[in-house]
RNA sequence: CGGGGUGUAGCGCAGCCUGGUAGCGCGCCUGCUUUGGGAGCAGGAUGUCGGGAGUUCAAAUCUCUCCACCCCGACCA
């Protein structure tokens, strides 16, 4: 490709809007634009690293024995009111009427249609196993797109959905799906860690999901040094703490603490530690007020919680009133009414400090069992933090941001039985298939990569998904006809050996071009001058290399492959 | 959905408080010079000041209203 003809289209300032570092570099870039809220174009430079990393993704599905197909970005209404996710999906959901006024939605998954072609095309044993997949543009629309294309609102997801005559077939391709992920991934030249993760709304029971590490993550993920135990932040368990409660060696006694509303002020004013002091958090279950105790330096984890006591959500200020007698800040268990929902690392407190259930006090040298009675329930409610034990027992854990890119989830029947998909077995008895979903967010992991890979000068891109592999840098390529000529020869030369290289035969000066590849994130550089040309050589220069090296023009393919190997 | 904010040239912004008919930087066009890390000089083009209504002799500026977008939170994956 030569660079007069590709439409680069960088520009020097990023627009204001954009906080996440690899939005800016894309924008600045050319790689997209804005045409509205979470809605992007892929201009050519984005849209290239879009389709190497479709082809590597497809590459890899097909080795792993699954399918390709594509099914209808829109989507009649009856299939999604079978699988009760008219109903159940929400205003995510985008749904509209067609000229009939039929309802319609556009896709923002597809279970519903492959379990369709499957209950029509899968009716014998004999065809089981089966894993469709598709490379497509999905919509879902968020409450607040942001981040660029990280949590677009249209955006391009490789989707698969696997089919099987038993569990044990279903748990055999999910194995296979987590090492193809894990393939892909590497392949994508990209640092990610698969993590145990939380089922959601999508349901079934295994789960994992495939994080690309970078601080600016919206995802945090917990691992062990000692094993390899990892999960979402989500899901990782908190041990319950290995000494059992001490002994009382305080009365109970109460605390002036006027203005000081949390943990952390309470705790500085009484000049003693955050993990003496526990907080209340009120929450409402339909119309039953609970109070959850969380010890002072720990947070509480919502999707725990919801799973240790059911859904719930936040008490309004008014709700608290009512129930504790008392405006939020100065909340405690003792005396108090309501169900009482401790944390396993307060259930062990001793001497702890809490509100008094009175404005402007808190009480401090409490004891379970003899200041107020043992919590109602006890569960493990808190995100854990770094140094916790491992839930496996082995080694501690370790907190990490991630990027969410992919997603496996081992469905079981929900989509078969609602939508009536079986098949018969060898004794033709109808049965409902296994199946098995798995989500790779194809846009997504461009700007993950950005995120993971930049620097000052821009965007640095892992060869494998880079918009060009090599860029051929002329110096004066329209004023001197012997570089001109050499370069000419030798972007022939590199594309006969199959290197995708883009030759810079803009007529800028040397500065302009060498920050456009820089930007662009070009991981290769070969620069042709008329000096080199008298010594025979070109300049090399990976991009993350301070200084080029000289290399004899005649073995530029050759060192090219070479240095492949290696990026 | 709650709170906050912004909308002026392709991009980034000033002007608004205190009303008088629109400006800066980048980019773009022309010419000359320059040519190994986003060149210099000179000249030039580009605006429904987000839309509508109102107040006023006069509105980018004041008022009302609608729209779009951004940030924080909640929600969701």
């Amino acid at each position: 490709m030569r660079s007069s003809r590709h439409f680069i289209s960088t520009v020097k300032e990023a627009p204001a809007d954009a906080d996440l570092i690899s939005h800016k570099l894309m924008i600045r870039a050319g790689m997209i634009r804005r045409l509205a809220a979470g809605i992007y174009t892929w201009m050519p430079a984005g849209l290239r690293v879009v389709r190497k990393i479709e082809a590597i993704i497809r590459d890899e599905m097909n080795r792993a024995g699954a399918t390709e197909l594509s099914m209808p970005v829109v989507q009649p209404a009856e299939l999604w009111r079978e699988s009760g996710r008219w109903s159940a999906y929400g205003p995510e959901l985008l749904r509209f009427k067609d000229r009939h006024e039929r309802d319609f939605v556009i896709q923002p998954t597809s279970e519903e249609v492959v379990t369709e072609i499957a209950r029509a095309e899968l009716r014998s044993y004999r065809r089981l196993p089966v894993h469709f997949y598709q490379i497509q543009t999905k919509f879902r629309d968020e409450r607040r797109p942001r981040f660029g294309v990280m949590r677009g609102r249209e955006f391009v997801m490789k989707d698969g959905y696997s089919f099987h005559a038993d569990y044990a077939d279903l748990e055999r391709e999910y194995r296979n799906m987590y090492d193809t992920y894990t393939r892909i991934f590497t392949r994508l030249g990209l640092k990610f860690r698969a993590v145990a993760a939380d089922t959601g709304a999508i349901g079934g029971t295994g789960s994992h999901e495939f994080q690309v590490l970078a601080d600016s993550g919206e995802d945090a993920i917990a691992w062990s040094d000692g094993s390899d135990y990892a999960a979402n932040l989500e899901l990782a368990e908190a041990l319950a703490p290995a000494q059992s409660r001490k002994q009382p060696a305080e009365q109970m006694r109460k605390v002036a603490t006027p203005g000081k509303t949390t943990c952390e002020d309470v705790a500085a004013l009484l000049k003693l530690p955050l993990e003496c002091t526990v907080k209340a958090v009120a929450v409402m279950q339909e119309n039953t007020f609970n109070l959850l105790l969380i010890r002072g330096d720990h947070s509480l984890n919502e999707v725990k919680t919801a799973k240790a006591i059911g859904a719930f959500r936040f008490a309004s200020e008014g709700e608290i009133r009512t129930a504790m007698g008392c405006k939020p800040g100065y909340l405690g268990p003792v005396g108090a009414k309501p169900r009482v929902v401790a944390d396993r690392a307060v259930a062990t407190m001793s001497d702890f400090i809490c509100g008094a259930n009175e404005e402007g006090f808190h009480l401090a040298g409490v004891n379970w069992g003899r200041d107020l009675p043992e919590p109602a329930v006890e569960a493990d409610i808190r995100n854990v933090v770094e140094g916790d034990p491992s839930p496996d027992g082995k080694g501690r854990l370790k907190i990490q941001r991630g990027i969410e890119v992919g997603h496996i989830f081992q469905l079981r029947t929900k989509y078969s039985d609602a939508l009536q998909a079986t098949y018969l077995d060898d004794k033709q008895q109808p049965r409902p298939m296994e199946m098995g979903c798995y989500g790779i967010g194809v846009t997504r992991i461009a700007a993950a990569a950005i995120e993971q890979n930049h620097d000052e000068r821009g965007i640095v891109f892992p060869r494998p998904i880079a918009p060009f592999e090599v860029c051929l840098v002329p110096i004066g390529f329209h004023k001197a006809a012997a570089v001109r000529e050499a370069a000419e020869k030798l972007y022939a030369e590199l594309q006969a050996a199959g290197i995708d290289v883009l030759l810079e035969d803009r007529d800028e000066r040397p500065g302009v071009l060498f920050a456009d590849m820089d930007l662009l994130g070009i991981p290769h550089r070969l620069v042709i001058s008329e000096r080199g040309l008298a010594a025979g050589t070109i300049e090399y220069k990976g991009r993350t290399q301070q200084a080029a090296d000289n290399v004899p023009l005649a073995d530029a393919s050759t060192f090219l492959r070479d240095r492949f190997a290696s990026a």
